[in-house]
DNA sequence: TAACAAATGTGACATTTGTTACATTTATTA
DNA sequence: TAATAAATGTAACAAATGTCACATTTGTTA
């Protein structure tokens, strides 16, 4: 397995920075299933993520997993940015979803570095450009749109990130995300398959385009 | 009616940051209707607002305005600030809701006050912030919740945000806010008032609270 | 005041989504 | 391989929301 370092995943960090990294960031490992962030914990640091996928979620309050974003490798939390710096506490949850290794910026330096790096600054702007834009969509979908196109949306969505057309989960899975019942994501992957949109395979959905 | 000044609206900015502002600022007014943003369009200068009411939302396939959450005086704009500094596009909407004076800063200028104005930063870090809770707010609100829970919400809202209990609108703009239809909302509202948690009268809703 | 427009009330019904209860299929493990 | 667990299929029904049609009320204006 492909394993990032810093220098090939952040590219656009300048050497000065680079080395400011390598110098106070911790490298830690994490398992899949681990809670990174949960509602309403304090942040003491900032989340840049080398290998793995981190899902990052809003918890309802009967323990439904709504999904919010991915983070991939080359991608940093926007929350932790922001919590970081005011120190204040986070609003959503952030698991591991595929093992992963994360850099941990103390959030005295996320501060400092803002003033210092010029790249730095780029980047925590641009996090949270692309976080914010990620979440306007997902307020689309649920605001304007119904499950159906919601599901398809989901399922594009993964195969963007990915790459594959080959999706790996349960219906429940899914059902958990889009904060519905597994009968339903059933129901309505039964409608796509019949008109030819999916095939599907127990624990596998094969997203079809032309 | 009041009239706020730079100076008693933003109490955090710091009298360079100010002098700098009544400099480099355009203050322009602008009537109830006029769209000051619109999906796509790009951005050239960060609003903050002085007097008056911003509404900003995401426009539906179909036209439909959701709300995503009201400037008020002495709030910004988080959307203009990071698409000024990056010179994107946006992908929401403002509309002025009540006449409204705007302090219109150039985007050069808003890059450059990161680095030269410290109480500029947290200013505008804040504001990312702020948004970000109101944009997760409204995300949990249509994710996990009812149409009846979310008029309540947003009943509750406009109290907080006006200070008063009279909310003077129709019962079809409540529900182009909400993405429903005027009937749903007129259905829900008598519901509300038989159970004695409002009291209806021709374009106004009057919110009670204990 | 009469006429009109805007706002609200309301019943009937369609559609979507959620729920319940099982049956069936597929993988895993004893 | 038999037993078990996990995943999926599906029907029937409940509940929420959306839609249509039209009546009624309230405010505005000729």
């Amino acid at each position: 397995m492909k394993v990032n370092t810093i220098e090939n995943t952040f590219l656009e960090f300048s050497q000065e920075l680079l080395k400011d990294i390598a110098k106070h960031a911790t490298l830690r490992n994490f398992s899949a299933g681990e809670i990174l962030m949960r509602t309403g914990q304090n942040i003491r640091s900032t989340v840049l993520l080398l290998n793995g996928k981190i899902k990052v979620y809003r918890e309802g309050y009967d323990g439904g997993e709504f999904l919010m974003y991915y983070l991939q490798p080359g991608q940093a939390c926007a929350i932790s940015m922001i919590c970081a710096i005011r120190s204040e506490s986070s609003q959503i949850m952030a698991k591991v979803d595929e093992d992963a290794d994360l850099l941990m910026i103390p959030l005295e330096l996320m501060d400092k570095w803002m003033l210092q790096h010029r790249s730095w600054y780029e980047f925590v702007l641009g996090t949270y450009r692309s976080r914010f834009d990620d979440i306007l969509e997902v307020v689309d979908n649920i605001a304007f749109r119904g499950m159906d196109e919601r599901l398809e949306f989901y399922l594009k969505r993964n195969y963007k990130a990915t790459g594959s057309k080959l999706i790996n989960t349960s219906h429940q899975e899914i059902a958990n995300e889009l904060n519905t019942s597994r009968e339903v994501i059933s129901r309505l992957l039964k409608k796509m398959e019949q008109l030819g949109k999916v095939k599907l395979n127990r624990n596998q959905i094969e997203y079809i385009t032309y």
